[in-house]
DNA sequence: GAGGCGTGGCA
DNA sequence: TTGCCAAGCCT
């Protein structure tokens, strides 16, 4: 295989966004939330969130301080609201286990609250220089097409991938390769409309020179939302989130009107601690 | 390992 | 218009 490092180094440098995140004075903490705020989400719906958060809450002690309710009010709509709460959870854990101070550690950040194998792997790296493959949707999909002439990556990470990944893995600049190949998988490699005529890799990509055959496997499966109980919580905790006090059932059910489908929603946002349920009967973030 | 979990923009 | 897709994680 033609190497990749040098190009896809060279376009980096002159066409990496500049995202806060990145800068110099970016903390570990900051870059711990802005990579739970990306998981699934756009740059552009995280960018006025995370500079919000970064306001507000500068240090996880001072997330920490605060009811997971606030930290669920202030994701806004970004999505997946889960994330929220385990990022104040991983702001309590923090503060009380590691003297309010981000773990530098690989495995450590892995016991974290929502902190799964590629984020801990892009804290360690991005936040503490530390040499690990980053393995997210762009990077496999990058390795996918320039190496193993495939349009997609398969569903879920295989141990070639992650072989592949870590075999490729600079000694030195370890850190800046994994953004860089993030960044052309995000930029260039799209999954949808690949921007091969920019792409500083395209002599040597091998599903390129394949012809760049259409994905072979199974259908890649769409997720459905409209009427599904995700659509139903995003409602009601929508509701919850612009309200400033305990709201009254009613408020909840003119969201809704499949009451079957409505109360099971709410039992599980219940369920999952993005809602709380008071003595009267009302109903809010958790307080 | 498959399925659940929000939201909005774009081809 | 409507699927598809976006720096995944957890059960």
């Amino acid at each position: 295989m033609a190497d990749l490092h040098s190009p896809i180094l060279s376009w980096y440098a002159e066409n990496a966004r500049d995202l806060p995140w990145r800068r110099p004075d970016a903390t570990p903490w900051g870059i711990l939330v802005s990579e739970i705020m990306l998981q699934q989400t756009p740059v552009v719906r995280v960018l006025p969130i995370w500079l919000e958060w970064m306001e507000r809450w500068p240090t996880p002690k001072d997330l920490a301080a605060q009811p997971s309710g606030e930290a669920v009010r202030h994701w806004g709509r970004l999505g997946y609201p889960r994330r929220a709460l385990r990022l104040h959870a991983c702001a309590t854990a923090i503060t009380e286990e590691h003297g309010g101070e981000v773990p530098s550690d690989h495995a450590t950040l892995l016991a974290l609250p929502g902190i799964g194998e590629y984020t801990a792997a892009a804290v360690a790296s991005f936040a503490f220089a530390g040499r690990h493959a980053v393995l997210d949707t762009n990077v496999r999909r990058v390795f996918a097409r320039a190496v193993r002439a495939e349009e997609y990556p398969p569903t879920a990470t295989s141990a070639i991938e992650r072989r592949l990944a870590e075999s490729l893995l600079p000694e030195v600049g370890a850190p800046t390769w994994g953004v860089a190949v993030m960044e052309l998988g995000a930029l260039v490699c799209t999954a949808r409309a690949p921007r091969c005529a920019d792409c500083p890799i395209a002599d040597r990509c091998a599903w390129r020179l394949a012809g760049k055959p259409p994905h072979a496997g199974p259908a890649r499966k769409g997720q459905t939302y409209e009427g599904t109980d995700r659509q139903c919580r995003g409602r009601l905790l929508a509701v919850l989130r612009n309200a400033h006090g305990p709201v009254p059932k009613e408020a909840l059910d003119v969201v809704w009107d499949d009451a079957v489908q409505r109360e099971r929603a709410l039992d599980g946002l219940v369920a999952d601690g993005l809602t709380e349920v008071l003595d009267d009967g009302t109903y809010r973030l958790p307080g």
